[in-house]
DNA sequence: AATGAATGAGCATTCATTCAT
DNA sequence: GATGAATGAATGCTCATTCAT
């Protein structure tokens, strides 16, 4: 903010600018959320935002740049607390594990609208290519590269059963993580948030724990009932 | 189906308009799994099934109620499958729920589509009303239903660990459910299926079991009867 | 109707075909008229007559088949009694006046629809050509004769003024018919319509009257005020 | 309107806005008439306005919307002229009836098109509820009103004859307009304008002169006071 | 005598995008 | 920095018509 020679309140360019398309980015994402991308249409978000469509191409040049510009903030909510939070944890990867699944709990709560378009959007543009298949494949890519490190180091340590592979092992937790908040989020009413995540992290976290293996039967193949796990 | 006196096949109104119906159906399963239900134009679904648009409306009468016809079938799949596997699996909560988990992984193998569409409009579907809602409501209804009843008479029993709440510990069934597939759906390539599954089922029966809750350390803000601090 | 070998009632072909036709006109000349040619179509016209849209091709060919043949029942209702009532009227060309006036008031209430779809045709079809305009012309035409014919008598022979021109003075006279009913169908519920055929036939007949040419001043170009007739 | 440094014209975009707005409405109104309502397609519309049907939809958001602003359009021309007409209309209630029969005429002749198209629409959504229905019988209760308060002073004060009532009188001068209107917008060729105006108003005048009573003979069920018989 | 299946052209409406101002 | 005007392609839906049975 700047005071002009009068006395008035005058924004500078640059906060103005900074300040549209802050206001279009966050419509986007709400309406993009609320209808999906398909049903939004510009003008819903560039009234949500108190402007017109123009501005949207003005700072933006299309629609699908809009959401990639959307989802680069999402990407920014969701992994960099994902990493810190994994960083300052205690030194077992299971305490790495619960760092992530309780990060990734707080942030449905705070970012609801982010993780959720996340899901979202990689489920709309599954079958597309282009620049947001692009930028959707590199947030998971991430994520699970960020978790199969860690899994794999739990299985090498100890901590983790070593009878299933780390790589669908680590898929298996974001898949849990992914589904969860997908349950809460159809059913909000239904589920207690505190109660759910409770849920999910004892589970994943004992069903991950390396005694946890002899707890179940799983066949390798095909044998008989009453066959023992490795 | 009559053979005429040459030997071409002449169908019968009856089973032409079966035929008919049956092709408009599975192409607009496919599509609709595909693109998405507002990306997928009626032309396509028509022609995909070697017809034209009219004849969507002649046998269906609206976009909507063609889905609601494709809701019927997946309805049908999804769930008689899973309750005959539940019921005449072994006698434990445990073989119910791995009989429910194994019967999910294999539809997901043999009716991927019919698996992926429910989830798919459940979002996309997520804030608008009608009979589509309705109906997707009432298939996760039962499914939510199927599991729960099986959760409590584990935790009963004392199969199940019993310092969770039933409810939130089946829609977290669910959700690994849901999530599993979607993870798989969106990377078949990364992940070997039978592995995913062995994952899966290995990981939520563990966690579950009644062993299981010593393994975690789980701070409820009110302590469950019979569970341990760390 | 037949007896058959049997004792059940059976039509005979040609009763069912006169039956089929018959209910078929029957059930477009309703819907013509209330919803308009061009907003009725032919499965509402078919499903009123309890039959399907195939049965009208079968039997008119074409939607303008249909209402020509509507169209020529209509010409006989309304032509085939204006023309006897006007001949067994009095002796005078007043009386052939209120007896037209009269038979019109009167059909008015006894075929509402076949009166009114031919005004409303007339519009619809206001610019198309074909055997449709044709037919409406047609029917128009001999109307406007028949009171012209009427017209022109009474003026020759002193019953009616004589200052207005036998043309345009029997177009008046279906305009004044043509205008009462439209604003009694439009609006049944305010007018009585006992009263307003009074009104008609009282304003024509005295405003038509030889004496009538002394009660108003009619300008034949641009005059001062205070001018009498002729 | 501003002249550029050179000599073109250019519009500013008031001016642009109205001149797109007035050739959409002159447009309309045309087709509508010529077509009517349901026949006209707003491809048609925007063509002869020189636009493209997504300027109609900048302009007025739906079909009906547009039929809507043509009415109000119309509604002032044929509501505003009338009321100014009968009101600077001598002091007689025969005056002003005829000068309310001498404004219709001229607009018939003036506003063709806008006269018409209340006949037509009136006609056309005579069955349909909305916002159409709604302005359509606006104007006509105005009009309806308008006649009848002179009707009724002219038969208090002895002007005009009392045998008839009032309020089916004036339904009756309505009619006769719309009916004159009707048979000349028919028939252009066959009838000459002036005449056909000249018969239209002595007729009526005389007709519903209170000495007109004398030389009809009306039937009426209860006797109208100071009424003769024949 | 009549039906059910299917077509294809037409239409109202939506919406991403362009552009002059 | 942003708007308002306008476009054009796409889409759900309607309906007269055809045809085999």
């Amino acid at each position: 903010m700047v005071r002009s020679a009068g006395n008035a309140t005058i924004k500078s360019k640059v906060d103005q600018r900074r300040e549209s398309i802050e206001k279009l980015l966050a419509a986007a994402l709400r309406l993009f959320v609320t209808l999906g991308y398909n049903a939004t249409n510009l003008e819903k978000v560039a009234g949500a935002a108190g402007l017109t469509k123009g501005a949207v191409y003005f700072y933006f040049g299309s629609k699908e740049a809009l959401l990639v510009e959307v989802l680069k903030h999402v990407r920014t909510v969701v992994l960099d607390g994902a990493i810190e939070a994994m960083n300052s944890a205690g030194p077992g990867c299971s305490d790495k594990i619960v760092a992530f699944l309780h990060h990734a709990a707080n942030l449905s709560l705070t970012h609801r609208d982010e993780v959720f378009l996340l899901i979202l959007m990689s489920l709309e543009f599954k079958e597309r290519e282009g620049e947001i298949r692009t930028t959707l494949d590199n947030i998971y890519d991430r994520l699970h590269k960020l978790i199969e490190r860690v899994v794999r180091a739990g299985q090498r340590n100890g901590e983790f059963r070593s009878d299933l592979k780390p790589r669908e092992l680590s898929a298996f937790v974001m898949a849990t993580h992914d589904g969860t908040f997908l349950e809460w989020y159809r059913r909000p009413e239904a589920l207690k948030d505190k109660e759910l995540v409770r849920v999910h992290r004892a589970v994943v976290v004992a069903g991950m724990h390396h005694a946890a293996a002899s707890l179940t039967q799983v066949r390798p193949r095909k044998r008989a009932a009453g066959e023992r796990g490795r």
